[in-house]
DNA sequence: GGGAATATGAAATAATAATTCCAATCCATA
DNA sequence: TATGGATTGGAATTATTATTTCATATTCCC
């Protein structure tokens, strides 16, 4: 028995990491049950943040008193201020992605030199990446896919910064082997290629605001011709937005200026290859 | 008062996104003392994760039977079933980065259906963001900027897959007023365009494996008649690296076949930006 | 192999916390 | 301004959960 008093000589771990360390080196000298806990709080400290003393300790194989014991050897008073520690441990992880961003944000904004400039992007990118993945609405995506799925030849729509989007789902539509017809204004020839789309043909248009007139334009003609489109925009009062057959609203974070691509190129890629294993699946359905 | 059966009308938000949606609709409509302990929840989600109803109720300055009718109005049976989306959320999030990722990769590779296929791509343009982020070297990057800073044109070259990102080069040197000329085949007139650049000239030439046999031969080319040459490759093997004055390794991750841009994005606004800024300098310099 | 020290299991107990209930108050409407 | 309904505060009640206790088992040393 000890009876040492308030202050006793074996610091009580207040973070996770030091916890973690002191478990790890006393592990060998631990009686097996407490052991046994030891190695499930290491395994689970999610069940342990959150879990009852007594659906831990089943979880784990023991008996709710050992599981205190195990918190009294490590010098806490009881489960509960053993459980504190790796409750703050989620508290503090929690944080750290958007704190970390937030970090980079505020140093590319003061921080001078170029390297600020390019932590902002990796900035403004991280954020639309983040953020596209959050509101991005499934049934959305599985319309659009069927749709393109069944165009004879999709055409690919865009101008200006939305362009390297239009040209990366050319090269890509390409790769696949999929027709499609990227409208650029180099030949000025674009209303003579717009004529040729049918109904049975589809229009992927990408615009962000202040939106390409042109952009607009062509979508509208195309739009009246009957041939259906699925929009990469930006906001609900986009004007693409009205000729859409499918919409996505994708925001993308700026820096210096300049847009992030990064959201509308992963969501650019998704229906692109969507498309293609849409096909092979209708594919091999039509062999078989 | 409502005796309706076991099966409610109203869904009870199971995640945490729907449960703050739901709150953020309903907000105008709630008692005041409710409202109020909305607002708390939803700027302080991780007390409401880890606090006794008693020790929220307080925080936020109510009763804690205010607490449970809230929970109850969102179709909740009690505090403690609210608090598990919370807490659930905490766990999800928990995730460091990369765990997160991880969770995302496992997603994409596991499920079925498009939004897995999304969930791929978002996690490859994470995944090479985070590389890059760690991975970039401060000096090159001054270095590269520097060189292409006294560029009287800047030629940017690039084919394949790496033709959105030169054409968002473009674009952008385009709108920051600075001379710059896109080298696309179109035309089939690249080798003469070549032939105009001047070692007072610079080059930005990307290229990934496999090499664009095309790329490659303008880019050994034109750095014969001594032009400068800013490259950015995946590898130390790269054609590229032999010709170029100053180059970047950008790994990035891919996905069913399709790598990333998101890094090589980042990394080629920086370039652009930070020209733009370096030139203004320099004018500001020389007006004074 | 015997005995002391240590470890474990299971149930009793104490504590803490969630929920309910009812009276008091507020608010809209006639 | 009176009245009914909704909202709120606070204490009482019930539930859940941590902790303690003690009997039993195991281990280690002489």
């Amino acid at each position: 028995m000890s009876l040492d008093g308030p202050t006793m000589d074996e610091r009580v771990p207040r973070d996770f990491e030091t916890l973690r360390a002191t478990i790890l080196d006393r592990r060998e000298s631990l009686p097996k049950r407490i052991a046994q806990i030891a190695a499930y709080a290491l395994d689970n400290p999610d069940d342990i943040a959150f879990g009852t003393a007594a659906s831990i300790a089943a979880s784990a194989g023991v008996q709710p008193s050992t599981l205190i014991r195990f918190a009294q050897q490590l010098g806490f008073d009881g489960f509960t201020s053993l459980q504190q520690v790796f409750r703050e441990r989620l508290r503090e992880r929690n944080s750290s992605y958007d704190e970390r961003l937030q970090a980079l944000r505020v140093k590319a904004e003061g921080g001078a030199g170029h390297r600020a400039i390019f932590d902002g992007f990796v900035a403004a990118a991280s954020t639309s990446l983040n953020d596209i993945s959050r509101t991005l609405d499934d049934a959305h995506l599985e319309d659009a896919i069927s749709l393109l799925a069944k165009a004879q030849t999709i055409y690919v729509l865009a101008k200006r910064r939305s362009y390297p989007v239009a040209s990366y789902i050319a090269y890509a539509l390409g790769k696949l082997k999929i027709r499609n017809q990227l409208i650029e204004s180099a030949a000025g020839l674009n209303a003579e290629m717009i004529a040729f789309a049918t109904p049975a043909d589809a229009v992927i248009a990408i615009s962000f605001s202040p939106y390409a007139p042109a952009t607009i334009e062509e979508a509208r003609n195309i739009s009246e011709q009957g041939v259906p489109i699925v929009a990469i925009t930006d906001s609900s009062f986009s004007p693409l937005a009205q000729f859409a057959r499918v919409w996505f609203e994708v925001a993308e974070a700026d820096f210096a200026g300049f847009r992030s691509l990064s959201a509308t190129m992963a969501l650019a890629m998704a229906l692109t290859v969507g498309v293609g294993e849409k096909r092979r699946d209708a594919g091999r359905k039509r062999k078989a």
